[in-house]
RNA sequence: CGGGGCGUGGCGCAGCUGGUAGCGCGCUUGCUUUGGGAGCAAGAGGUCCCCGGUUCGAAUCCGGGCGCCCCGACCA
């Protein structure tokens, strides 16, 4: 167990970190006290606990819907990863080292040859396609792989930056510059459609720096998402590898012409570091806010009974068994936990951000009515007992508004335009923003940019930027793209 | 990898001018409660991170390890 983790004593023990106080401290609460996760024995590495599974398995079940739907199959690739195969593209060896974790051994017997263990499979997949394509009428080749990652990171954070991590990496190979710069916009589409529409998390889709760019890429797509706390999160990543590893690997294929030719390729990833975004972009003081469309529980009922009132327990029952049994798609749990007031029931569901409670006691039912109250902005109403569970699916898509509008505004409120460093700096010397600012592309500027304040980074050059961008903000020359300025996690 | 902090029941902590371990929460059982984290009663649970040293005696003092957390440079 962390021990250097220390509560500060408080009010109410039961309570979570405030976010207003530490949210640092809150986010990790959250995490622990919720049960999506928890630190595992070895340093950096965590168990996602079923709650938290729950949740990546409907954020895997969408996306691999799109991925499946964009014309992708999934395969599977080892593990270990020959240490030769990850030398082959010199810059992604570079790139990869510091955080590669190497097995040396096979029982007693020391290898020949080290092994790593993927810090992601482009150099595995390359060497295996290198055999399997030969023809034009080989490609393109869709595939996709749902898989765990090692990377040696130097410091960690339950979900956000793990040892290890779950995540798709989606690998393409095509005839066509343009065929693959295609797949690497089309991909990155599935992950906006994924974070907006299904998590509630507006983001901005854009293109990455030389400097911040996937080793080994030509260049590389970021969604990023903004935390109620105006930091960034890189949310998902599609990069354009270019020829640079087919090259490096030998893939080549006889084109419609009869001549050799290597392909274009792009690889693409998302990651369980989403689900940091979902408790940072939507979470409060309550505890976790979880998007309907993906929550595991999206409707609890917590039935409220009194002792010698037989006639009303039994009609709670009734109403409660009834609403389940009208329930269909909607995922309702009822809450029949015995000996838990009800009081402890709400909190402990709201601290599990299921999106709706339904309030099942014999006070409304006298009028036969039931209250209804929405996660996401404490909201409270009463509805007809038996018409409640028909009623679910609408309710929900309006708690998915409220959820969306609600990240929206914060966006919103906290994106500013810096024509010069002064503005820069004004800006996050109040709060952390977004901040839009014209950029030459220049990597002293970047410096330049990213040194006006602490801890600034440039997150994506914005692909929606309307009109010429201005002068640079850094050295005034003509600038060619709109950088979004943040602070990142 | 640099700086700091911390290792004591499941969790959070106290005990650290050496004398054989305590509090809160949680857990178990029973009764009463139940519309915002309940009350009473009884109970279970600890190699005080590890190794060595000092001492009649170490959770406490000394040395050495290991681990974890936090803050900075690198990263999905």
């Amino acid at each position: 167990m962390p021990t250097g983790y220390t509560r500060r004593p408080m009010a109410d023990e039961k309570a979570i970190t405030r976010k207003s106080e530490d949210f640092d401290r809150w986010y990790t609460d959250v995490v622990r006290r919720a049960e999506l996760a928890d630190y595992a024995p070895v340093r950096g590495c965590m168990v996602i606990r079923p709650y938290g599974y729950a949740l990546w398995e409907r954020i895997q079940r969408a996306l691999d819907d799109m991925i499946k739907r964009t014309g992708h199959e999934n395969m599977y690739f080892p593990l270990l990863i020959p240490e030769s195969f990850l030398q082959k593209e010199a810059e992604h060896v570079e790139g990869f080292a510091p955080e590669v974790a190497w097995v040396t051994h096979g029982g007693q017997r020391e290898l020949e040859e080290r092994l790593a263990i993927r810090p992601t499979s482009e150099t595995i997949i390359c060497s295996m396609f290198a055999e399997w394509i030969h023809s034009y009428r080989d490609l393109p080749v869709l595939i996709n792989q749902w898989a765990n990652i090692v990377r040696w990171e130097k410091r960690t954070r339950l979900f956000l930056r793990t040892t290890e991590f779950l995540w798709q990496e989606g690998h393409t190979f095509h005839e066509t510059r343009a065929e693959a710069e295609e797949e690497v916009d089309r991909m990155l589409d599935c992950y906006r459609e994924l974070a907006e529409e299904w998590l509630c998390l507006p983001v901005i889709p854009g293109r990455k720096t030389d400097a911040e760019k996937f080793a080994g890429a030509e260049y590389t797509l970021a969604i990023e998402a903004m935390m109620s706390d105006g930091w960034a999160l890189q949310a998902g990543t599609s990069h354009f590898l270019g020829q640079n590893f087919t090259r490096a690997y030998g893939i080549s294929f006889t084109d419609r012409d009869n001549a050799q030719q290597h392909p274009y390729q792009t690889s693409w990833g998302l990651s369980t570091r989403i689900i940091g975004g979902v408790i940072m972009g939507h979470g409060d003081d309550a505890g976790l806010v979880l998007p309907p469309r993906v929550a595991p529980v999206q409707a609890v009922v917590v039935p409220v009974v009194r002792s010698g009132d037989p006639e009303g327990t039994a009609a709670v029952d009734e109403t409660c068994r009834r609403i389940e049994s009208a329930a269909g798609e909607v995922r309702l749990r009822v809450d029949r936990r015995d000996g838990i007031r009800p009081g402890e029931k709400y909190a402990h569901w709201e601290l599990r951000g299921v999106p709706l409670r339904i309030t099942v006691g014999a006070r409304d039912l006298a009028t036969g009515r039931v209250t209804v109250t929405r996660r996401v902005d404490g909201e409270s109403w009463t509805e007809p007992a038996d018409g409640v569970a028909a009623r679910l699916p609408e309710l929900l898509e309006e708690a998915h508004r409220r959820t969306r509008a609600r990240a929206d505004r914060t966006l919103g409120e906290r994106s500013v335009e810096a024509r010069t460093l002064d503005d820069l700096r004004r800006a996050f010397a109040e709060r952390p923003v977004f901040a839009n600012v014209p950029f030459c592309e220049r990597r002293a500027c970047e410096e330049t940019i990213t040194g006006a304040a602490h801890a600034l980074t440039i997150r994506v050059l914005r692909r929606d930027r309307s009109g010429e961008p201005g002068r640079c903000i850094a050295c005034g020359e003509p600038a060619s793209e709109v950088a979004v300025v943040a602070r990142a996690y």
